[in-house]
DNA sequence: CGACCGGCATCAGCGTTTCTGATCGAGGGT
DNA sequence: ACCCTCGATCAGAAACGCTGATGCCGGTCG
């Protein structure tokens, strides 16, 4: 199949126009870039000679509508072509002794951390969605990403380069309720049961709320208390002290004056996947096999191959 | 948060570099791309000396395996850029009286077709996975697309550019068995109970096997006969005539001399879904308003912001 | 109210990039 | 042995893209 055959729309017009519209000021794109103020203003006019529409409105500056949608696909557009620059001159350097581990905060389980090797190796947590980023552009040589999935289903992730995804590990739901909760001494507790409850909020540590809402199909799962950390230990605490639910993989213990009950309806999984960019070299071969013992490989680049 | 700061890699370059790739000739290439053999020469030139890798063989002309994975950086890459410049020129033109609508084979609901204008219109049939790409190129202003999902999940879509999904319907499913066959008169059946049967293998109408794999999380579903039409009713006949079973939404009556049987276990459903572009413009926003009158909506682009 | 100042547009000029066309060496087929 | 095709290389010409200077507009302050 032929690729395209319009191309121009040049990357460092592209960049230029996402700067001047992150800063809304040419000249400060300008000495962003280390380009005269005469270069930027050639580059946006360039642009908006070439699409034929005025993309940004000046005094003050601000995108105009075509702008807003050319911002949407230049960032995208930019983020893959950097991560494929850094995926290629990685190749040419020689593998290095050291390995950066990016990790989601409910990614790391106990057996992933038994199967690293014990020097050079740098495990960073960042949230879920930054991962993808930082495997591209090379700030990590491997990822561990976890979810909300249905089960034997892959991660849904942000797809800026291709990456393969492996399965590490997918665990049953528990809902951790304070000790006194009227449900709490329940076997097993359907989603629906808790739509009208209160829950805790915390997008970096846990499973995202709307995820739930996307789950269940409805809105609801109201907001109690926000948590902007990424201590699991803190997140189960609060769930005691009643501060509002969580929903977390039955791999986590309960805190004290807390119980973990099974999420029984939908039929949801807390799924983990490692990550890595083509074929892995060096010591990320040893760790990435260590952990994915059963292979069950899939490509996330196309993730419509599947569906 | 800044956008990258290395840019580079020429959209140029990367597009005659897969031009040679897929021709396996530089001169082959120049004829196709309007150049000299001598530009081609030096475009791949100065990738390799960019990159500082050898990215092709000469002599025979075949990709080198950091050749390789720059094709599948740069196939997405000058897809996203087509698409978004025809995106933006497409901004840029008049809304036209007339509307392509693309869709996949079993997402042609005949409540779709009741929604749709009199006059101006071409329906489009389009294997799944080529919908978002016809959209973003512009030649279609309306995509239907379905695909197997869990309940309230949306479908997995390449993404190649900034897609907006709504839920247009969706069904459960059944397995079309002929009528002698031992399980036709069950009430239900399970995933699990037709591992070891022989299906249809019809990637183009159906859904595909490797996502009933994937649902199930074994291998199995051997392929029996290969169909490679769109035709619905001739999948159906095939499944009563004893070729195969075929899994399609319940909505599809089964042809004569076979039964669907519903599909009880996992908890699957038939899912269709419109997309579109940016905001509908013209005659595109009263079929897609007419279309998705429970709205439920999704961008598409980066899925991980629900996972 | 007028001068000033910051910010974007425009223009000429020049250095660099990037084509073309010609030439060369290496293989492969006749 | 000859020719023909294919890719690499080189010199020159055209095109491109940057800088620096200048012009214009709007807001601000004396």
């Amino acid at each position: 199949m032929p690729v395209g055959t319009l191309v121009t729309m040049d990357p460092h017009l592209l960049r230029t126009f996402v700067t001047v519209a992150r800063l809304a000021s040419f000249s400060g794109a300008a000495r962003e870039l280390g380009y005269t103020q005469s270069a930027v203003s050639q580059h946006i006019a360039a642009l908006e000679g070439d699409l034929g529409l005025p993309l940004l409105a000046r005094r003050p500056v601000a995108p105009t509508r075509a702008g807003e949608r050319l911002l949407e696909h230049a960032r995208p557009l930019l983020l893959r072509l950097d991560a494929a620059r850094a995926d290629l001159t990685r190749m040419a350097a020689a593998p290095a002794g050291d390995l950066t581990l990016a990790a989601a905060p409910l990614a790391v389980h106990p057996d992933t951390l038994a199967a690293l090797p014990a020097t050079r190796v740098t495990l960073r947590v960042l949230p879920r969605d930054e991962i993808p980023a930082a495997l591209a552009a090379g700030t990590a040589d491997l990822g561990i990403v976890d979810g909300l999935a249905a089960p034997n289903d892959p991660l849904r992730l942000p797809d800026v380069a291709p990456l393969t995804a492996t399965r590490v590990a997918e665990a049953p739901l528990a809902v951790h309720l304070p000790a006194g909760h009227p449900l709490a001494h329940r076997p097993g507790l359907r989603l629906g049961d808790l739509i009208d409850a209160r829950w805790l909020d915390a997008p970096a540590a846990g499973l995202p709320l709307d995820r739930l809402r996307a789950a269940h199909g409805t809105p609801g799962f109201r907001p109690a208390l926000r948590y902007d950390g990424t201590d699991v230990r803190t997140l189960t605490a609060l769930a005691a002290a009643g501060h509002g639910l969580t929903l977390l993989p039955a791999t986590i213990p309960p805190a004290p004056g807390a119980t973990a009950v099974p999420l029984t309806e939908p039929r949801l999984v807390h799924r983990t996947e490692l990550l890595r960019t083509g074929e892995p070299a060096g010591p990320a071969a040893t760790v990435a096999a260590a952990l994915t013992t059963p292979p069950q490989s899939a490509r996330v680049g196309h993730p419509a191959r599947r569906g």
